[in-house]
DNA sequence: TAGCCACATAACATGCTAGTTATATGGCTA
DNA sequence: TAGCCATATAACTAGCATGTTATGTGGCTA
């Protein structure tokens, strides 16, 4: 019942356009964000400020956005120079598929 | 965006820990139910009301839950005698595994 | 065909989600 | 250390999710 209520959670920090959308461009940050000085985007991902402009929505709720991510443990942050940087958590991820191909 | 609006669906179906207890309970509705006049467990899943019954919420509440996952194309009603029985749409639930690993 | 029983729908209350603007915070940088 | 800039939090609003009770509907069954 625990692990089904983890399961809960992570699925619903899932269910949003939004989010799934952060995730797919985290897959491949050089290709969908502006090239950065700091904070390499191979290594730590993306700048919440450059997430919050795509998703074109404000600061705040981009914010909270990741923070529901960060939260449900799918994304790591990755604090450099005063930005946030954020990057997917592909072990997370893939145990969240192996718990939905039993459910 | 087409399958991705339609994954955000499907997730939104799944992410409630009723629904989800629904979904294992259906996995194996003899252990989980009453025996049942008319509808084989195995062959149309748990009667409407058993469900409800379970689940300790009243009997709309339950029956939306029910809708959800229907639209959702989760699980299958069968209406038989003036019952409705719902099983599990095992593809349909391999077919959002296999789309959950891709996110 | 009359009545009943299972299920669906209506109407409503309540709490959560997600958006906004305004403001606080905290660490670079000059 | 003074100020600035990115991010976080606060406060509020609007819409959706989920629960309830009351009522409608449609097909068995007698």
């Amino acid at each position: 019942m625990t692990a089904q209520t983890d399961l809960e959670a992570v699925l619903k920090a899932l269910a949003s356009a939004r989010r799934l959308q952060i995730l797919e461009w985290l897959k491949d940050p050089e290709a969908h964000f502006p090239p950065q000085e700091h904070g390499d985007p191979v290594d730590h991902g993306a700048c919440n400020q450059f997430i919050v402009d795509k998703l074109g929505v404000s600061q705040p709720a981009g914010s909270r956005h990741l923070k529901v991510l960060t939260d449900a443990g799918l994304v790591i942050p990755t604090r450099r120079k005063g930005w946030v940087y954020y990057r997917r958590n592909e072990p997370a991820l893939a145990d969240v598929a192996a718990s939905i191909a039993t459910i």
